[in-house]
DNA sequence: GCAAAAGTGTTACTGATACACCCATGG
DNA sequence: CCATGGGTGTATCAGTAACACTTTTGC
């Protein structure tokens, strides 16, 4: 540990989310401390003289192995009773050299596509794992508040920019998909003659010549997002009298 | 100046909006420095202890003499290098204990009713006023860019949850104001006939006896602004498909 | 041949847009 | 009596919502 080179005031927390074809996973690294396993998000501190945004671009790096994902600040958490357990407390004291400093943190989430990457062992993480966001999971620190805030605004941002939604499928996937992505992140089903047709009257969809394979049923075809076509045609700018 | 108070690595800033019935406008103090003017945006360290929303609500209180305004964190500025203008480092050095530290500042957006309140004369600020958001001021800092995202942020927050826009109005107001403001934020005009109709469909909106009095033209009526009836009725849970 | 998901159109309804004139007041 | 902004209705158009059957594949 080379406490020298980090700000000890300043710390960054990553919601990483991802989708398994059927709901929405936030990455979680667990560690052991007296016999109980302990949950956290993935963050660290800042470096001296290191932006936020580049913080939090290396914590996903040294996990995931993956560069250029989709990184957005949500919130700062800096609540000066946010390290309140005694767990906790005993936890920041084994790895800090100022453990007694208050850290302000400052919340990113992130999206990842899970097909084709593997967890990196890292230096902070003994173990990690995908878990639903639905399902509920005691966090450490103040975790628990800043994925629910992170999964709250990711919601409110994907209303505003949907795009970014493609972020979390594969290259090519097929509409029933894309559907379910969006029936896992709006919480509601849609109608799929309904959904089909507001989707396929969108030029940055792009119909690929392949189609499923080994699949029992009759196999779908896949689709590609065009990013261009898309910055192109849809200048969304609704906006909603009340 | 009593620097054992506060936290040398946590600052706050805000962006302070109000409504003037023709443009919105945001409140920048003045302080003359090397017999220039120099703008900025209104901020403080982070007391020690203290909470970021507390530390916002405290810079508010100062300068405006008002509790309780909306108030909304809307992201945090880390850059290692926001303070690099030869002004803003001699101003630094007049003023902070350690001037050589890295400050990460997380910026605000605040609301307010104009009408009916005046500048309370202020530790930091010589002087206080009013500035349209949509001409160009050179501020100290990276408050430029502080200002331009709290601006960006505010007019995503309201297109979710325009019953904040509300805070920018007097308790009574008419249609008018209303569609003016309307105007200013989302920068299109709008049919003032369609506008009415879809205000009035609002069980939200409730009519005063009262008019304007003293217009040489025909008087408007006063409406006022029901927030638990809007509570009730207005589920926003719109969703958007591309 | 059966199970399982893909793919496909029409109708009814609801909300958005476009548009022009009379009304009440102050000076 | 004139200037000013307040206040009102209708017709058209576009997008959303509801709804059931045929197709292709693996086993």
């Amino acid at each position: 540990m080379e406490d020298f080179h980090y700000n000890p005031h300043i710390s960054v927390d990553c919601v990483i989310f991802g989708f398994d074809d059927q709901k929405i996973n936030i990455l979680l690294i667990k560690r052991k401390q007296s016999g109980k396993n302990v949950f956290a998000l993935p963050g660290d501190l800042v470096q001296k003289g290191e932006d936020l945004d580049h913080a939090a671009s290396r914590v996903l790096f040294e996990l995931t192995g993956l560069q250029n994902l989709y990184l957005e600040q949500f919130k700062a958490f800096g609540s000066p009773d946010r390290i309140k357990d005694p767990v906790d407390i005993e936890w920041i004291k084994s790895i800090r050299e100022h453990p007694e400093e208050r850290v302000i943190t400052i919340g990113y989430n992130s999206l990842v596509k899970v097909d084709g990457f593997e967890f990196t062992p890292s230096s902070f993480a003994e173990e990690v794992l995908w878990h639903p966001i639905e399902k509920p999971q005691k966090l450490a620190f103040d975790h628990n508040d800043i994925a629910n805030t992170g999964w709250f605004m990711l919601r409110e941002k994907i209303k505003r920019e949907p795009m970014i939604a493609f972020s979390l499928l594969p290259e090519k996937f097929t509409l029933r998909q894309l559907q379910t992505l969006y029936e896992a992140i709006v919480g509601i089903s849609l109608d799929k003659r309904n959904f089909r047709k507001r989707m396929l009257r969108n030029n940055f969809l792009v119909a690929m010549e392949e189609r499923e394979t080994g699949v029992s049923h009759k196999p779908a075809q896949y689709f590609r997002f065009d990013e261009d076509t898309y910055r192109e045609d849809f200048a969304r700018d609704q906006w909603f009298l009340f």
